[in-house]
RNA sequence: GGGCAUGUGGCGGAACUGGUUUACGCGCACGACUCAAAAUCGUGUGGCCUCACGGCCGUGUGGGUUCGACUCCCACCAUGCCCACCA
């Protein structure tokens, strides 16, 4: 017979559902393993090669655990909710609504089709109103909590889409789906108190086994800095200007203070003579657009306006300008500008002539004039009383004399939950005006809001014909009547419902716990399940998701913990992050025109050949450059395991001798390669180095092909085993045909025996001067005066070694090294 | 500007804890099979010198530590990714 890999693979993929091989018993299970990685967003024309990638990586891993006995739940599901899905649907000018049932249907048939072993029975969709209800529930569970409050901010809004976009649709200042320049618009939005556990998500990541990386990226966009609140009386007012500062001891260095345009106190300043001059300096910044801001390599801008203050360390008097190279929402949104020690203040000194006054050198002369600020650490001068002292020191002694708060500040933001677009969980919440007026409402901050009964749930995102954004800086919904028009949980009187829905991340932030209880109707999840089963055991996805979702989750988890319904507070015990699969060097995009779609592969080569050529194009941590050229080497691998094992099969069922366990006296070598095989895969893929499981696999073929009457029937099982977790349908159908009942995907995984590594001879590397000269044949655990000896004997080495060498070094079992 | 990676044949990559650089695969060359080609199988394949035996050089560059460095340290160069006026 022939390999082919259409009809045994859709074969198998049929067969495996209907025996549930990969359904644990999520009750009963006594070995729980909980193999998960990211869900895919269905949101372009279907899967993508990297999706499947991440699919396969992790599926190998699973597979191995389950053949090691565990109860392995690797469940799959679509994070079709949210922006993404709702840009697609726009584009193809397609309801959502409708295009989910097709884009789902598309997406399980591909995932389906890569042979992964994931848990059916347990897929969820976000836009499932059995899902969302319950992400809903969460949102309750947190106003409740006073960790989802209401504030004014400045938003994204896309002046061509019509519409706000999330921090992480902004890309280098441009909307992700249309290039346009994003403006900034202030809005009043729900947002999730995520800075209340910053403290909390740092220190926590000490304990959690996740790829450095990702543990380095959150550490710095969480950005622990610690400082002083310093505060600058303004001259002829009882006005102060409180700045944040990491830099204490550069206070005496101090020659200007800077608001940001949009600082509050920014208005008292409009009485003088200059205020016209600050006034259309401020309307030009706020029309300036936020990368126009943000780029560092903009020439500074500022006015003076008009005002002083007393710089409180040595009582002089500075000028308070205003400048957009301060932020708003940094610190204080003002700052206490040094010249001599920050380059951005330096810069702007130059270009408006403001003084440099030089505080800190590295050993405390003076250097002046500079040519550049000098940010580093040393001594202090021109610093009355402080003189002298190190600049760490000053820091706080200078901060103490001037009886400044000392803070801690993070870069972290708080979550803004709130979008105003259609496709997603509407945001549970009710708003009563005539509760408001008489100052009533369920969270004392927060008159006239309510949050719909639990019992209310879900909030059903209703069909609308208009889901297009409107450029109101309101979601579709707010034209809906039937949908916001409802009367208030407290007086009764006529109420409005809010019509934004919340951020996708929210709906990925919590999906982990529903896998395991999709189907519970009275909570999102049950208690002794999720003691079963979480936290996850290892969770795997992209470097992409560093700081959002993997934050998000986190903070989701702690806050379960806090609410009491869970008893720990990381949700993945270990978390690996994948590399890219890139296409001639370049992220594949749309745009590019270097999108590979799986599906052509699978259809040519079978998902076998597609999953061991991604897995061997390199480690899985480092990702790879898809080259159709590669694909030809494992499809030739496969074929030569289909020859192997089928010819023997074949001839068995002939002769019937195929049952007979015996094997035919493989060869010492053949066994030693074959125990080593077994060490080196088990290893490989506990480690995610499966390029390098695939080529001992490659060997050990090599070997039995070598030698081919020394590989019997219990070789050729062990050898099936070990590619099952790589090629799953060739395995399973070669297996029942050397007779087998069962699937090999639940055989025992076969362990090595460690007398078959063991050597009685090696090869001696012999080194002159480090330099390989020869190898000499002896005996394992062989003296270094024996290898001495030996070494010696050998011509080549003699040439190099004339009399007695003044040195040897001697590492047994490996080599020899004399120093002559 | 900051952070994190990475740099090894024609190409993807391998190399344990500092101990034979280039496993495995692709490609290429030659050979077998064939009327021929494809497929398949076999052999070879870092560079330079040499008829050959053999020798020298070689893991981005320059230095250092070491009996011995792809591996450790310092400086530099290049590429990729992420963050970016965070006070």
């Amino acid at each position: 017979m022939k390999y082919n890999h259409k009809k045994i693979e859709a074969k198998w993929q049929k067969k495996w559902l209907q025996e549930g091989v990969y359904e644990p018993d999520l009750k009963r299970a006594k070995k729980p393993f909980y193999n998960l990685t990211m869900f895919p967003y269905p949101s372009a024309e279907g899967l993508h090669v990297g999706n499947m990638y991440d699919m396969v990586g992790c599926d190998i891993f699973g597979r191995l655990k389950r053949m090691q006995r565990y109860d392995v739940f690797q469940p799959i599901g679509l994070d079709g909710f949210g922006i993404h899905s709702e840009n697609y649907a726009l584009k193809i000018g397609k309801h959502p609504m409708l295009l989910s049932k097709i884009t789902e249907k598309r997406f399980y048939k591909q995932i389906a089709g890569i042979g992964s072993g994931f848990a059916w029975k347990e897929r969820l969709e976000t836009y499932d109103s059995e899902y969302y209800r319950w992400t809903q529930w969460v949102f309750i569970r947190m106003f409740k909590r006073g960790l989802a409050y209401r504030k004014k901010a400045l938003v994204n809004w896309c002046p061509q889409c019509l519409t706000v976009l999330a921090d992480e649709q902004v890309i280098a200042g441009e909307c992700e789906r249309c290039g346009t320049t994003v403006v900034k618009k202030e809005l009043e939005q729900w947002f999730f108190k995520i800075t209340d556990y910053a403290e909390r998500l740092l220190k926590n990541l000490e304990k959690i086994d996740w790829s450095e990386k990702v543990k380095i990226a959150q550490k710095n966009w969480i950005g622990k800095s610690e400082g002083a609140l310093v505060k600058f009386q303004v001259s002829g007012s009882k006005l102060q200007i409180e700045v944040f500062t990491t830099r204490a001891d550069t206070v005496f260095g101090a020659t200007y203070l800077v608001l940001a345009p949009e600082h509050p106190l920014v208005p008292e300043f409009l009485g003088k003579e200059r205020k016209d001059a600050v006034e259309a300096y401020i309307a030009e910044a706020a029309k300036r657009s936020e990368a126009e801001r943000l780029d560092a390599k903009k020439i500074k801008t500022g006015v003076f306006t008009g005002s002083f203050a007393v710089n409180p360390a040595n009582g002089e008097k500075i000028p308070v300008w205003v400048a957009d190279y301060v932020l708003s929402g940094v610190g204080t949104g003002a700052i206490m500008a040094v010249p001599a020690h920050d380059e951005r203040d330096f810069e702007f000194a130059k270009k408006f002539n403001l003084p440099v006054r030089e505080v800190i050198s590295d050993d405390g002369e003076s250097h002046a004039p500079l040519h550049s600020a000098y940010t580093g650490e040393g001594k202090l001068l021109n610093s009355g009383w402080a003189n002298g002292f190190k600049s760490q020191e000053a820091r706080r002694m200078i901060a103490e004399s001037l009886k400044a708060k000392f803070k801690t500040q993070f870069r972290l933001r708080d979550w803004l939950i709130s979008r105003q677009r259609y496709w997603g969980p509407p945001i549970p919440m009710i708003f009563c005006e005539s509760c408001r007026r008489a100052g009533r409402g369920e969270q004392k901050e927060m008159p006239g809001w309510y949050a719909v009964a639990e019992k209310d749930l879900p909030v059903l995102l209703p069909f609308v014909k208009e889901f297009r954004p409107t450029g109101t800086s309101q979601s579709p919904l707010a034209s809906v009547e039937s949908f916001y028009r409802v009367k208030c949980p407290r007086c009764s009187e006529w109420a409005r419902r809010e019509t934004d829905v919340s951020d996708t991340f929210l709906d990925s932030a919590w999906y982990y716990y529903r896998y395991i209880d999709v189907g519970n109707k009275s909570k999102p999840f049950d208690r002794l399940r999720v003691k079963k089963w979480l936290p996850v055991d290892r969770y795997m996805g992209g470097f992409e998701h560093a700081v959002l979702h993997l934050l998000y989750t986190r903070f989701i988890t702690m806050v379960f913990y806090d609410f009491g319904i869970i008893g720990f507070d990381e949700p993945f015990k270990m978390f690996r992050a994948h590399g890219h699969i890139t296409k001639d060097g370049a992220k594949m995009s749309k745009s590019r025109g270097n999108v590979v779609n799986p599906d052509e592969y699978i259809h040519s080569y079978g998902a076998d050949a597609l999953r061991m050529y991604l897995m061997f194009l390199g480690p899985f941590e480092q990702g790879g450059d898809f080259r159709d050229t590669g694909i030809r080497g494992v499809t030739r691998f496969l074929e030569r395991v289909w020859k192997f094992v089928d010819d023997y099969a074949a001839q068995g069922s002939k002769t019937k001798s195929l049952n007979s366990k015996k094997t035919q006296n493989p060869k010492p070598q053949t066994q030693k390669i074959l125990h080593q095989t077994i060490k080196k895969v088990t290893e490989d893929i506990e480690n995610l180095q499966y390029n390098t499981a695939i080529s001992a696999l490659m060997v050990l073929l090599n070997e039995f092909e070598a030698h081919s009457d020394s590989a019997g029937r219990q070789e050729k099982e062990i050898f099936l085993k070990l590619l099952a977790p790589f090629a799953p349908h060739i395995t399973e159908e070669l297996w029942y045909a050397l007779g087998n009942k069962k699937s090999v995907h639940t055989s025992l995984w076969p362990k090595f025996d460690k007398k078959f590594l063991t050597e009685d001879f090696f090869a001696l590397i012999v080194q002159v001067n480090g330099k390989v000269r020869a190898t000499v044949e002896v005996r394992a655990g062989i003296t270094e005066e024996d290898a001495r000896a030996a070494a010696l004997s050998n011509e080549a080495v003699k040439r190099y070694v004339p009399g007695v060498p003044r040195k040897v070094i001697f590492v047994k079992n490996k080599l020899i090294n004399f120093v002559v």
